[in-house]
DNA sequence: CGCGATTTGTGCACGAGTTCACAAGCGCTT
DNA sequence: AAGCGCTTGTGAACTCGTGCACAAATCGCG
């Protein structure tokens, strides 16, 4: 969930490559295809259907068209999509042509992984830091970084360019830390603390929670485990994000 | 992606609590709003108002009051909502008056800190067994179980009762390990591997991916970016260059 | 016992997102 | 060069979700 700016005033007309302002559940999917395309790229295709990339990415050939056309991108029509470009496409788009320094703060059990974790440095992101409020856990060295006192956000942030910060600690603090992040000069915030956070306007939080994914599978078992002894009705599948 | 029953003419049978065909939507916020309401207990409030409730899960509260309309729950006008009768009736909703067993693949990294995640089972969830291919890990304890080796999968998962399965093994493994919990008789999975899963009808599959998370946040930076250059009107070149 | 303060539950209008269905465009073949 | 099969891009209908605004319900108090 991000916090969102209602209807932010882009009526503009400049000559610049005019941001398209795109529905925010394109935005959501877009990810999804650069992942397929960049798997796809890797098998040696050059050119995909919008049929095999929507298979690939795992939702409906129309829905992806009509994603890929908000972008202005254009595929070749009884062809298909260039691959490469389309991938520099969404990049842009998503605004990857430069590498994203992340600060995580918390280094716990859930943050040592993430620290660790490789998916972030090949997909468009450097972790530039780590924070933590334990003296004992700084100056550790976890995979090339030495993790810093917290006190030391705002110095680092600035020098680094941070402009993305992950919370995990505890929920008690992240609010605290969601504070110092912001006052840091973070403006987007991806929280993994089971709690609601307060961010002044401008700031995107988006949140992780692991217990609400499993509730909302237990929902839906509950419901089968109720229609089983019911007839007429038959099983469902997938749930989306 | 999601689904939908045929227009469940709902017939209740007997004197059973009668299952609300709730709005996806819908589900996907009731497990925010146990968290606030247990949250507002421990604080000692026994009765919340829509608004109280709706501020401390971070949505509108008419929003809120909507929701919870639909699952037929009953507050008292004038007063607000009864903070223990709505933790019960939200538990119920979601399945969560049985704690339910899941089974944990993969225990590297990121599947360490998962087993050992308190939020689990304080919300609901028993991990119930662990689950690795890689022989070296297999007999490994960890938080009082210890990791067994994938091939016992189906047995366990019979003798435990599981239907919930959460894969935190790379992306080229989830495909096969995602087949393996179906036939183990799962019928909810977690994913964490970066990859479309596919399964029969009836599987429920959910995704977490961090990646994705970043790079939406990185779009909105990317956008935030390009307005603050051109705040009137004037805009020469936004962006890269 | 009635009145005002409060708060729920919901009808309704609006906006966002999805899906269908098809014309338009492209390349290959004849 | 014309025809044919394939695939894109998109108008339009439709479904789903949101938020306003207000009537109905309840409580406390004088
Ligand atoms: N472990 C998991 O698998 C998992 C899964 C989902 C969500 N979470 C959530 O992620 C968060 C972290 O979980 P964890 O298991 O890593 O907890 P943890 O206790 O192992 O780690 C928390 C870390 O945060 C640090 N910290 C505490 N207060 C701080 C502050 N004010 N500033 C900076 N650092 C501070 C602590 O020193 C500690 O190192 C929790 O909110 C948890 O609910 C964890
Ligand atoms: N580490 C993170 O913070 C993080 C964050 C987001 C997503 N992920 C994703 O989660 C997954 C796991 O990440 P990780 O860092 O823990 O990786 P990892 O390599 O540390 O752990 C993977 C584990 O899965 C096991 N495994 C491999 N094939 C298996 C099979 N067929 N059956 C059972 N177990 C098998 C391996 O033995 C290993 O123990 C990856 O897909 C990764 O992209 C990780």
């Amino acid at each position: 969930m991000s916090q969102h700016r209602p209807t932010g005033p882009n009526g503009r007309s400049g000559g610049v490559p005019a941001l398209p302002d795109l529905p925010e559940a394109t935005v959501a999917r877009l990810p999804e295809y650069l992942r397929a395309l960049h798997h796809i790229a890797e098998t040696g295709n050059d050119t995909i259907s919008s049929e095999g990339l929507a298979a690939a990415a795992g939702v409906n050939s129309a829905k992806l068209r009509k994603d890929l056309s908000h972008l202005g991108s254009y595929g070749t029509r009884g062809v298909g999509y260039d691959v490469a470009l389309l991938i520099d496409q969404i990049e842009f788009t998503l605004g990857l042509t430069q590498r994203r320094a992340v600060a995580l703060v918390g280094v716990g059990n859930l943050g040592h992984a993430l620290a660790g974790y490789a998916g972030f440095a090949s997909r468009g992101f450097r972790i530039a830091a780590l924070f933590d409020a334990d003296q004992a856990r700084v100056g550790e060295p976890i995979n090339g970084l030495d993790v810093r006192h917290i006190s030391e956000l705002a110095t680092v942030a600035a020098a680094e360019s941070i402009a993305i910060g992950v919370i995990a600690t505890p929920a008690a603090a992240a609010q605290d830390v969601a504070d110092a992040l912001v006052a840091a000069g973070v403006t987007s915030i991806l929280n993994f603390a089971p709690c609601v956070l307060s961010v002044p306007e401008g700031v995107d939080v988006r949140k992780v929670d692991l217990a609400i994914e499993l509730q909302i599978l237990s929902f839906h078992e509950h419901r089968k485990s109720a229609l089983t002894s019911l007839p007429g009705g038959l099983a469902e599948e997938a749930v989306g994000t």
